[in-house]
DNA sequence: GGCTCACGATTTTTT
DNA sequence: ATCGTGAGCC
């Protein structure tokens, strides 16, 4: 790699601060943060005023520069704590900045109230003004189960078959809907499809029920700020005179709700500072927009622009491998890592036979390396990845690694809040805290089973309905006059009952304690001092509350092996509630907060998803599973085309630099793909390798060595073998392997993708041709008879299709925005 | 109201 | 292959 040169380049048109006015001003005040500063971090923390981009590369120190700016701002009084708005996407983001600029003041940093997520900080500032929006202050924010319980509803209602419209779908169109900041309102025609082109209508709906039930989804908090800033510029001035200085991590992941969210706010003073790295955006399928990043400089003209391009994580012939795929993109603001360090290792590619023996040989490797026995120093477990495109593919590990009781630890899954039981439980005190919350009331009613099915709650909502009350109301009146029957109305009354209680003994105890440490008092409605009257604490409530419900038995009775577990995960619940003050408090932020990385004492290599490992670092790094169609996507091109494939690429990228040491990189000839077996081609990315940083180890698989060969593969040592890639290609392990897929092939055409069969070229299409069907989607053709298709849908299944109903789905397909 | 069977989908994921 | 969902049945 040749970025030392540039660098010299780039150090030179810098002014080094050594000697210079500012730097002897500085030094007069004991300024340790901007010591050990390199000259671009350097500039990029000073640079306070005006709109600024920092540019930074994986592992260059971005977060370093971040806190030392903001801790800048405090030491030069440029503004108070308070005054400082600072956004992140996760909440593991904002706890380790808040971490570490305390760590720079010398003191616990809890004065930066305005620190935090997209999200959080969007609460705090909604529940000022909510009734803007047409919600009360102490709106709930729904989970995904109860955004889909919703629409299910109104799809129902509506009259649409929920078989071919799922609200799984809906949901999704509406959350992009929100993403792009579009109201009901503003939705462009041409997306209202679907859903008998009832979508808009049905997002109207749904956004008339979450006001009804006084709630909001995750986007609405984006959306209702957005709406408020644009239509009340009184409350908008005031935000904006407040944050005086706005910093924004991550810039490149952030959607067209966010960037108007800070435009606006940054509007006025224009002291907005963002940091990311085009290289590593990786989210646009969730709404994240290059874009955005990529036209700062047009979006804030006189934007200061400073690229952090010393890397202090890898090696150079990591960051160079890195660098020759990423190069392959268009569309870069463009940077050239470098480091200081070491040369290291050369990356290393493997192929195998299949999947399995990938597994097997990065078991192998994986314990190598921790005996050290790989020319490397022993490298612990915990300092060990093994990053995947897709989770399914974790699978093959898994397997393989409890064989042979290699401890590993699955990064990712389900969240804590997101399971099933804390959530259940969650109900329960939302209830206990507003008995009029439908969404809990409907969630935990029957659970446990009460003996209310679809027949004794519908007649509830009914009721409810009818009368204009809640369903806990409803029930009530239901109760009252006997209509539920027999078991399950004893049981509805003992749950209202139930319910009723809960509710007193917290206007017994609990007051609801007001924010006050943000230094924005805009409108905030009188508060009851904070008093602790001692009836129940909360804990103790909400252990009752488990215990009188009967959820608790519920688990205790389970006989599923996964019982314990969630009996543990509720007590976990319980126990997280000491850091608050009341129950209100908990509901308020668990939704947005809690998390559960906890620290295990036993040694285990991760396995995770590339996107997981988006920040993180470790010394060994594996990435198995590089072929095409499974890596880069098949699904990500059809569906997005070169914009797709670019993405994949800077997957690939956030996964190799990863890597502090040693990156390996495989892929398997064969795979099972849902059952069936298939055969793989190696992804593209490989050969986008600069050959110069990568060591081609020999296939134990190819050369008849199996077993034995595996452990002789190494690298560093006399014995070694090295060959080229063309090598590999042109060897004759390889062919034979290239034969024996073509057999398998041929086997079994219908399930081999990618391969283009023998087509009876009759009509305009081919068999295996890839296609798009207005209503359908994307699929492949199968089989031509007359002018008829058999299509084979990604989602819709197989279907015969008139050929003029379809169009041809060239790969390349840019979908525009 | 609970259980079984068939069908369909199956990248990535935060808040 | 496998998992989750929904409909239909006891």
């Amino acid at each position: 790699m040749n970025g030392w040169d540039e660098n010299d380049a780039f150090e030179a048109a810098v002014p080094q601060p050594q000697g210079s006015l500012s730097q002897r001003a500085m030094a007069q005040r004991p300024a340790p943060y901007l010591d050990d500063l390199n000259p671009a971090q350097r500039s990029a923390v000073e640079a306070l005023d005006g709109p600024v981009l920092m540019l930074a590369g994986a592992g260059t120190g971005k977060t370093k520069a971040l806190t030392a700016r903001i801790v800048h701002l405090l030491h030069t009084g440029r503004a108070r704590p308070n005054e400082i708005l600072s956004v992140t996407f996760t909440n593991k983001a904002a706890r380790e900045m808040k971490e570490r600029v305390g760590r720079l003041l010398g003191q616990v940093a809890e004065g930066m109230p305005w620190m935090g997520t997209f999200h959080s900080l969007s609460v705090k500032i909604l529940r000022r003004h909510a009734e803007l929006v047409g919600l009360k202050p102490n709106f709930t924010i729904l989970d995904t189960d109860d955004q889909l319980r919703l629409l299910k509803q109104l799809i129902a209602a509506a009259g649409i078959d929920e078989k071919r419209w799922p609200a799984r779908m809906l949901a999704g169109m509406i959350d992009g809907w929100k993403n792009r900041a579009l109201t009901p309102d503003r939705v462009p025609s041409s997306e209202a499809g679907g859903y008998d082109n009832r979508g808009t209508e049905l997002y109207e709906q749904y956004q008339d029920r979450l006001r009804t039930l006084n709630a909001t989804d995750f986007g609405d908090l984006l959306l209702h700020c957005v709406v408020i800033f644009q239509k009340h510029p009184d409350v908008l001035a005031q935000y904006q005179r407040w944050f005086k200085y706005l910093l924004v991590d991550e810039y490149q992941d952030t959607n067209v709700a966010q960037y108007m969210w800070l435009r606006l706010l940054a509007q006025g003073h224009r002291n907005i500072c963002c940091v990311g790295d085009d290289d590593q955006s990786i989210y646009g399928w969730r709404g994240a927009e290059v874009g955005n990043i990529l036209r700062f400089e047009k979006d804030f003209p006189g934007a200061t622009v400073v690229r952090l391009e010393q890397n202090y994580r890898s090696t150079a012939h990591i960051l160079a491998a890195a660098s020759g795929v990423i190069s392959a993109n268009r569309d870069r603001l463009g940077k050239t890592l470098w480091t200081a360090g070491e040369p290291g290792h050369k990356v290393r590619l493997i192929g195998h036979w299949d999947g399995e023996e990938e597994a097997r040989w990065i078991g192998e490797e994986v314990e190598a390396l921790q005996r050290g026995t790989r020319g490397i120093h022993p490298t612990s477990l915990n300092h060990q990845a093994i990053l995947v495109r897709a989770s399914h593919q974790m699978r093959a590990f898994e397997d393989r690694f409890l064989t042979i009781g290699l401890p590993y630890r699955v990064i990712g899954g389900p969240r804590f809040y997101e399971r099933q039981e804390v959530r259940d439980a969650m109900a329960y005190f939302r209830l206990a805290v507003s008995p009029d919350d439908d969404l809990a009331f409907e969630r935990v009613v029957n659970t446990p089973k009460r003996g209310l099915g679809d027949k004794a709650q519908g007649d509830i909502q009914r009721l409810a309905r009818k009368a204009g009350v809640s369903l806990l109301e409803g029930a009530r009146e239901a109760v009252a006059h006997g209509l539920i029957g027999g078991k399950g109305g004893a049981q509805l009354r003992h749950f209202v009952e139930g319910v009723d209680r809960w509710h007193a003994a917290i206007a017994d105890s609990a007051v609801p304690v007001l924010d006050d440490d943000d230094g924005l008092v805009i409108d905030v409605a009188e508060g009851t001092p904070r008093r602790r009257g001692k009836v129940l604490s909360h804990i103790e409530l909400a252990e009752q509350i488990l215990d009188e419900s009967g959820y608790t038995a519920m688990w205790q009775n389970d006989k599923t092996p996964e019982a314990p577990g969630r009996l543990d995960n509720l007590k976990e619940l319980v126990k997280a509630l000491e850091q608050f003050d009341n129950l209100q408090g908990f509901l308020e932020h668990v939704s947005l907060i809690m998390d559960n990385d906890t620290e295990e004492a036993v040694e285990k290599i991760s396995i995770m998803t590339l996107h997981a490992a988006k920040g993180l670092e470790f010394p060994v790094v594996f990435l198995p599973g590089w072929e095409e169609g499974l890596f880069p996507s098949q699904r990500s091109m059809d569906e997005s085309g070169l914009k797709g494939l670019e993405e994949e690429r800077r997957l690939a990228y956030v996964g190799i630099t990863r890597a502090e040491e040693l990156c390996t990189i495989s892929f398997a000839s064969n795979r099972r793909v849902y059952g069936q077996w298939q055969s793989q081609l190696p992804s593209r990315f490989i050969d986008e390798l600069p050959a110069a940083h990568v060591d081609v180890l020999t296939p134990p698989g190819l050369y008849g060595g199996g077993f034995g060969a595996a452990a002789s593969v190494g690298f560093g040592s006399a014995l070694e073998e090295r060959v080229t890639k063309a090598d590999v290609y042109n060897s004759p392990g390889w062919r034979r392997l290239q034969d024996r897929q073509t057999t398998r092939t041929m086997a079994q055409p219908r399930e081999a993708k990618g391969l283009v069969i023998d087509a009876e070229a009759l009509s305009a299409y081919g068999i295996g041709d890839r296609v798009f069907h207005q209503k359908f989607g994307y699929g492949r053709v199968t089989g031509i008879e007359g002018d008829k298709l058999d299509v084979s849908f990604e989602h819709a299944g197989d279907k015969k299709i008139v050929a003029r109903f379809v169009s041809p789905a060239d790969q390349a397909d840019d979908v525009p925005f």
